[in-house]
DNA sequence: GGTTTAATGCTACTTAAGTAGTTTTACCTC
DNA sequence: GAGGTAAAACTACTTAAGTAGCATTAAACC
């Protein structure tokens, strides 16, 4: 949802870091796959560099706010999407959460990523200038190596769903993002479970009215059993067959 | 077209290349993004660890016989695809050509790119084994800072086709691709002028029929004049309104 | 120049996505 | 427990993509 629907930007708070090896600045950096095994010192460093930011619940940002700076999420789950203004339809491209960041696109000079961000919970956040990490990227070479490995996954994936919206139908695609999303042992879904309609929608390039009316099929067929945000597997051979276009 | 129906890949022709600092093979290397402004004999090194591969028109390959070599163009276009077994339907991703490379993805540890490819006419490439070139990759580490870049670039246009297959229509999917490669001054084609209208309809995700039916349209409209494998712009603006769905 | 082949053009039909609404249900708050 | 709200469920309708098949035209090749 774009403003004024959501909430602004401007609601989110900034807060330094407090400093120290033990806070949440060095952890989440310490641990992100970006800066593992890193000396203790330069990580320490870089942490300084970080502040904390707080997102509420659906606020809302785009490119042109957020360019400068590059972000880690600590916390929440960070819609990444697109929009169409004619019909103002969404299509999320990702949902970002713990460990991620964002936007990789934006510090390879002369790319410009034109795309719209939304916190579905309060999403916290780590955040320093992009200038600040492309310094870094001179400095530690391997930082340009485990950009690659994350941008090569996320060119997968955005590879993926330009096959699926190209070869499939809309049942099948519902059918792989709930295989995607699969616990196979709660036969439950994880990270998209509390979803509603519309953003499994968005997440598949599709519209609210259509989930709804495939969900029903599936229900009927005694492939899903569905409660309100929750879906379940029930029939999973079925499912695999739905997946495929039967 | 996949085989049997294209040739096959044992038909290509593999040379070594001749030495020199003025064989097709160091210009070819010395030219590219990926090792522009590298020392000469370093240069030299890095072309003599190349061999010279032609693959004749429409033969066609995929990523299990392709992923242990790197490859950069040196001529001719190739076809970079997906296809859905089902339907016999294909996706074209990239059309590569000239000093493009394949396959980035591939470089990167733990990354499994399922994928085909088919020269479109005869292409001329040279290629090395994977291994040597991710032992350059840790030597120079600016290569990973150049892949970046053109990962990035990839990726933005993977990211145009999942976000146009989502919003727009056939028609609105044709202008745009056709926008995308008009020159404005002859207001004919570049790269895909000579393009089939089956080979169309891979570019935009749909099938030769449906592009035909379009193509029609545009020319009763009088947005588009066109003759065998060739289409030459009449009304732009009428051209750009169909882009956006009117 | 005649024959073969491939690309394009065209028609009728089927199917499913999307549109536009209304109704029902579940949940939250007072 | 009543009232308000948002999500989900359902219905009828419109539109366009895709399917299937055949006709026509242009190019390629003896």
């Amino acid at each position: 949802m774009l403003p004024p629907a959501g909430l602004s930007f401007s609601n989110c708070v900034i807060m330094k870091l407090k400093g120290g090896a033990n806070g949440i600045g060095y952890n989440t950096i310490s641990n992100n796959i970006l800066f593992k095994d890193f000396d203790q010192n330069i990580l320490s460093d870089i942490a300084s560099n970080f502040v904390e930011e707080t997102w509420p619940a659906h606020t809302c940002s785009n490119c042109s706010n957020l360019k400068y700076k590059f972000h880690i999420i600590i916390s929440g789950r960070l819609k990444v999407f697109q929009t169409d203004k004619e019909t103002g339809r969404e299509f999320t491209l990702f949902l970002l959460i713990q460990n991620q960041f964002f936007d990789v696109i934006s510090l390879v000079d002369n790319c410009n990523h034109k795309i719209y961000y939304e916190s579905l919970e309060e999403v916290k956040m780590l955040s320093t200038p992009t200038i600040t990490m492309r310094k870094w990227l001179k400095m530690y070479p391997r930082l340009n190596e485990r950009l690659l490995t994350y941008i090569s996954q996320q060119l997968l994936s955005v590879e993926d769903y330009a096959v699926n919206h190209t070869f499939f139908d809309i049942p099948a695609r519902l059918a792989r993002l709930i295989l995607k999303n699969l616990n196979h042992t709660s036969q439950k879904l994880e990270y998209i479970n509390d979803l509603s309609n519309e953003e499994i929608a968005n997440l598949i390039g599709s519209i609210r009215a259509i989930v709804n009316r495939h969900f029903q099929d599936f229900k009927k067929e005694g492939i899903l059993k569905i409660g309100r945000k929750e879906v379940e597997v029930i029939n999973l051979p079925l499912l695999l067959k739905k997946a495929t276009n039967q």
